[in-house]
DNA sequence: CTGAAAGCGCTTACAG
DNA sequence: CTGAAAGCGCTTACAG
């Protein structure tokens, strides 16, 4: 492949002012560039980012490190970080740990050695001697959607208290009084506070979170359709599921439909994390939406604050609940025989609620 | 960040002698070694891999253009990409280009800069000069899934004929006559030959393809609910609605639903790719299944057998029909005159039927 | 087994 | 405006 020697040579003139042309530096004569410009396009001559790396010491590249491309959440989590990136002159590496904390670090360490100008990453757990000795090192890092408590990192996230507080009263409303929490791993934060204000929000309403309620799943499928196995095998069975992520709930759902089970007339589902197949499952599921394009671009945004010198501020955006049919529908008709405007008509027009 | 040559220093060798151990070189004595490595360890020392690449002109990345990674199908194929090419010692850096040739064009220059030793792509559309230049200046390319014609490259794909053949076959057998197809872009070889071989196969059972029920989509979901509101304001709608990919399935579904029709006594529906969702998508739908993570896998192998020296072979693999509820329930039991296996009585398990 | 040295393809003060 | 030269961090014949 032609290299800047070859250009120099082909429009006479020294590597210096080839350079200084590809990098349009001010002082070549139109002269000079002119030739350059033609060599470079006789020769078919492409910068080599490699070496421009090492001599410059940046790669403009971000790193990103999630917990499961499969996710259609993180799918477009990862989207949105590229696209920003694409915006701010980055491109970004995607390193999948698929939830498993040695992957995690083999992407950390790959992406490490590629010398990525910054990382942002979503931990799979509390934090690997790697991941802490890269903060240590000062690698520019930004945490999107969980986070390694206790580490100087800024957070770009959404807060689901809210939510969570919405859908139980939602829940309640409906007459639900035993619901059960598949959690995420507990060395997730996300694992964690989705559980916490999922009690805190049952306490409000004087209802318990009896440990039998609460399943553990690693925020795939299969951990999914399991813990939903053993709700369906206990004496008392919840009468909703809420799953804290939209893979579990696909699990869940196949756990129920295996026991020929009808949502929601024989069990309800809510789940964290909206997608547009929710829309169009049976029935459609209510679930907590992220601003997830949001956070990806924050997420970006600071990253690269930090990058070029400035102070990255760590970002907490709201998510909202999106009440569907699969936790039943409202016994009360508001203001008349019907369902009030949060879950009546537009309940039917699916198309419409995803997308407000 | 701490060199090579700061390790020398400290474990009192030459760089050469660290060079030697890193790559685990047999010639250095067992001294050496280990007062390299640890100085290695107590440095803290990365190897930095942009030095390397720039040394041994290789990179050990592969880069994988795909159209749209928000798209299950191709979500699943950059895993399994990243998958087998992790196991063969290669990172992989993927470019999404969105169906958008321009930012196909992005991405391939952005990888060709890096110097990647290879790339994979699924072409979005006719070929770029950028890409042919790319492929004739002797860049080790495999395309997947789709594929530029009368370039000499070699193709990973799926066969959906006899597949979609099945597909024609049970939708004749459920009745059916007025059979619509969502077609991709023309400029994709998918987009072409999934609307080839659906008429090819309506010509055996003596059936049409009118050009007002072909509509052209773009593989993306909002062109799938524009083309089906388009048939269903004909003035004789279809029965069937064959949409070639996953999205374009959500929007006809988005489409279908927003009219308040179902699915499928009110109009039938299929698709190309086969996702998790659509076991529990109401009604259960109709789809050709790729063999995704094979193809991904095999792509991998093609290229680095390439990127090696060896000579990749192009791999061409079967699709199959799994049959659901969107197009209605077959009219005769099985065991007597009617449908053949393909379509029986698992048609009422779905769970089992997508995970055979 | 070990080291000095060249060189990969760039960028960038430094002189002119 | 332009070029010679140093140097980024490695690897690898070449001598010894």
């Amino acid at each position: 492949m032609a290299s800047i020697k070859d250009v120099a040579g082909q429009a006479g003139v020294s590597v210096a002012t080839v350079s200084r042309v590809l990098n349009d530096h001010p002082s070549v004569s139109a002269d000079a560039r002119a030739r350059v410009l033609a060599a470079v396009e006789s020769l078919g001559y492409r910068r080599n980012a490699v070496a421009r790396s090492l001599r410059t010491d940046q790669t403009h590249t971000l790193g990103l490190v999630i917990s499961d491309v499969m996710n259609p959440y993180f799918t477009e989590l990862a989207r949105s970080v590229e696209e920003e990136a694409r915006a701010l002159g980055y491109s970004v590496i995607i390193g999948n740990a698929d939830e498993r904390p040695d992957l995690q670090d083999h992407h950390v360490r790959n992406l490490l050695d590629r010398r990525i100008d910054g990382l942002l990453v979503s931990p799979t757990d509390g934090g690997s001697p790697l991941m802490l000795d890269a903060v240590r090192a000062g690698t520019p890092m930004v945490f999107v959607d969980r986070w390694i408590p206790g580490v100087e990192v800024p957070v770009v996230r959404a807060d689901g208290l809210a939510a969570v507080r919405d859908l139980v009263a939602h829940l309640h409303g409906l007459g639900h009084r035993r619901l059960a929490i598949i959690a995420g791993p507990a060395a997730t934060t996300t694992g964690q506070e989705r559980v916490t204000a999922f009690r805190e929000a049952l306490h409000a309403y004087g209802l318990d979170l009896p440990e039998v309620y609460i399943g553990q799943g690693d925020f795939q499928a299969a951990s999914g359709r399991r813990v939903t196995e053993g709700f369906l095998d206990l004496p008392e069975p919840p009468e909703v599921v809420f799953a804290t992520d939209n893979l579990m709930a696909l699990g869940a759902l196949d756990a129920i439909r295996a026991r020929g089970l009808r949502v929601p007339e024989d069990i309800a589902l809510a789940a964290f994390d909206d997608i547009p197949w929710f829309v169009h499952t049976d029935p459609p599921i209510t679930a907590i939406a992220q601003p997830t394009g949001e956070l990806g671009r924050a997420a970006v945004r600071a990253l690269v604050d930090r990058i070029e010198g400035r102070t990255p501020e760590s970002v907490t955006l709201p998510a909202r609940l999106v009440v569907r049919r699969s936790c039943g529908e409202p016994a009360e008709p508001p203001a008349s025989p019907e369902p009030p405007p949060a879950q009546s008509p537009a309940v039917r027009s699916p198309v419409r609620r995803s997308q407000p």
